[in-house]
DNA sequence: TAAATTAGTATCGACTCGATACTAATTAAA
DNA sequence: TTTAATTAGTATCGAGTCGATACTAATTTA
């Protein structure tokens, strides 16, 4: 009964190693690093609350220093642009730049785990999802970390019509496709 | 239908991100890297057949070049020997010294795990294990990549008696305890 | 016996990453 | 309101990863 967990995080630590290394050898055809695709990843994600190098930061767990030299390098190879947030001449907006979008379409790293899980029962795989889904947000509340989950799954999240939603957090209103982006204010509604 | 795989890569991508992060956060203590911790953990579990710098380079998906750095820093510390093989004198054996051990026994990374997965259902966590365990098969058998899984689950592994059993690969005996560790050669039983 | 293969090491350059020190903008405090 | 503290971000340094390439030495194959 208690060597499950441990067998799980062996398996999570093995798939993520071979995730990294697949990714690797996908992006280094590119001359970049597993860190850059995460990066795109993320940008390609974020609200427009968590488009930042600090929330980035938070988000691949690294200092802002060590960001700041990853996107040195993608504003370098044209990946993204930054711009000046109107309100606080301090912070950094970042996006992915029409050519970062690009080349985010042409990798795709889903197709491989769609042939990887052709012949596992959806069943199955449903439960992995909730209890890999579960483990994530009990050690990120644990550790204090950002879950970075989507606004519809948030707690600020309100729903006032059919078409429109609310961030009471933000105090903002959300469209429709905004609450499949993920935030960094995100508080799951599971986690009483 | 289609969504649960992908939800799976990214979950398994997150969490598999914040163990490295949470490995850096402990080794960084000590001078090292995540991947010293990788390979330690190799050492500690890989069989007679499988202690040597090119499997370890297979295992953790780098070249033999890196890990021959890898080998070479954690030989300075004191926390592997290198010993030559009797047999074939190119290979070089790899094992863990008494404070590489040590070391080992005072990490224990298993234990955040479990209180991060104490409220999940043990039956969910079932269900998750065999699902990742199914993918990573799968996903290794695509690649070409080896399985690393321990004897006890490999196709050449025959129970001689109560207590000895065999490998028909190597033709060699192993011991009970020796079946419990991972071996480069490993086919898992389930791969028809 | 010679050629090819295999295991491992050495070196180079680009990059990560934390630590530290810095600038500039904002907020809190006196 | 002026000053102090905080916050977002950048720059630089050193140790290390990592792939690529070139190498040595041992073993196999031809």
């Amino acid at each position: 009964m208690l060597k499950n967990p441990v067998a799980m995080l062996q398996l999570v630590e093995r798939l993520g190693n071979l995730i990294r290394a697949e990714m690797r050898r996908v992006i280094g055809q590119e001359g970049l690093q597993p860190v850059h695709l995460e990066a795109m990843l993320f940008l390609n994600q974020a609200n427009r609350f968590s488009n930042t190098p600090q929330s980035l930061a938070e988000f691949l767990g690294v200092t802002k220093g060590t960001v700041s030299q990853s996107l040195l390098l993608l504003d370098r190879r044209g990946l993204i642009e930054r711009y000046q947030d109107e309100v606080d001449r301090r912070v950094v907006r970042l996006r992915l730049s029409q050519q970062g979008e690009e080349m985010l379409e042409e990798m795709q790293p889903a197709s491989m785990w769609q042939s990887a899980t052709r012949n596992i029962s959806a069943n199955r795989i449903r439960n992995g999802v909730s209890a890999l889904r579960e483990t994530l947000y009990m050690l990120q509340n644990h550790n204090g970390a950002r879950t970075f989950g989507v606004c519809n799954t948030c707690i600020y999240c309100q729903r006032k019509s059919q078409r429109t939603h609310h961030c009471a957090l933000f105090a903002e209103r959300l469209s429709g496709p905004e609450t499949r982006l993920v935030c960094r204010e995100h508080v799951p509604k599971s986690a009483s």
